[in-house]
DNA sequence: CCACTAGTGCGACAACTGTTGCTTTAAGAT
DNA sequence: ATCTTAAAGCAACAGTTGTCGCACTAGTGG
């Protein structure tokens, strides 16, 4: 196809390369930050990076390239989810770090979720980034499995899915006012479902 | 502020704005299915209506003016929940319905959404339909509570949005694939919570 | 039937977006 | 130090998007 997108510092990973990028990244960041994603241009990105426009175009082809590598840069964090000592508690801060990221003005995760509509790779990205977070979640269920909090074979990922959906339901797709016990509401409500066993996996019978 | 966007009949009701608004309309529709939101332009829209590109500017100026009076238009049809004599029924058949619409290639539903990132307006319209569409579907919370289903202090907006938020969490923004027993799971689900009370109002004393 | 005018068609234009060929800079190797 | 070449700068260009003034068409009212 064509040369990596995100920077590719293979050939030359030399400082000049490394500090475009960087420099690229951040202003991304701070217009997205500024301006939203809907005021987020090449040309704005290359004037406040002190860059070249053909350098921005040439390195990342379309704005969903700026996103697509912020994006893997996210996931490149050492992000662990959080550990209360119980199931509800541990989706409750779940979900209390997930609404503040969604209602701050702006908000980088909306834009980048704005973005993922618009680009192909942006869209890709976001789905890598997605699958990593839900995957390093699943910790909550093990632990909570461990602790005889719920049955061996709960499923994690439906269940955290259920604990998570409303919140960007509500604040990303119906943008209703941002209510201060939603998460704890959408977090108690998964716990409870899922203790009650509506998540156990339909076949047991799935060892080697 | 400025003249009415969609159509506006006021002044001048006559055949012809009622004509090329119906023509655009239907254009942006058979856009929107051939190319999805992200082929939609004032030109092609224009084009295919037989219209001419400043009459489009005009009356709609952006493309988020354009999909928010396709929103409005959708608004004003007879839909209904269905009824089907259970709460778990209804859920799971009111998540099929979603479902089929959101996997459909190109679905309607998945471009208006990105759409509504784009355009203040579009966004505004898609928030009256969001809440004309879950004011109807109370209606099954309703009927489950007069079943004896539910508790009567059942708030129904937070038990359809756990309904039905899992569902569009994975096939908008996780865009994993369609799962065919999704639907059926996230309703059971919830109406299982619902069942345990989890969506019991917290202030009981609320009346007159 | 005729006059009025909201709304549409038309063409020209400015602004913006993205591309291309070439030159210049600087990282890495000899 | 100097050579090589990947990557950035630069300027000119084509295509697209949105705007504006004016002419004209066709509902609306007398």
């Amino acid at each position: 196809m064509n040369p990596p997108p995100n920077g590719a510092p293979d050939r030359r990973p030399g400082g000049r390369t490394a500090r475009i990028r960087a420099q690229v990244l951040d202003a991304v960041r701070a217009e997205l930050g500024e301006h939203g994603y809907e005021g987020l241009t090449m040309e704005a990105v290359a004037a406040r990076a002190g860059v070249h426009r053909t350098t921005v175009y040439r390195r990342w082809q379309d704005v969903g390239g700026l996103l697509a590598d912020v994006l893997d840069a996210a996931g490149e964090d050492d992000w662990a989810p959080p550990d209360t000592g119980s199931l509800r508690g541990d989706l409750t801060a779940l979900n209390g770090e997930i609404h503040d990221s969604l209602v701050v003005r702006p908000s980088i995760p909306q834009a980048l979720v704005a973005a993922s509509f618009r680009s192909a790779r942006a869209a890709d990205a976001q789905q890598r980034l997605w699958e990593d977070r839900y995957q390093r979640c699943e910790a909550i269920v093990e632990r909570a499995v461990e602790r005889g909090e719920l049955p061996p074979d709960t499923a994690a990922r439906p269940l955290l899915i259920a604990a998570t959906a409303p919140l960007y339901h509500q604040l990303v797709l119906l943008r209703t006012a941002p209510d201060p016990h939603l998460a704890a509401q959408a977090a108690t409500t998964a716990a409870l479902a899922a203790t009650a066993g509506a998540f156990a996996r339909p076949a047991p019978g799935d060892g080697p």
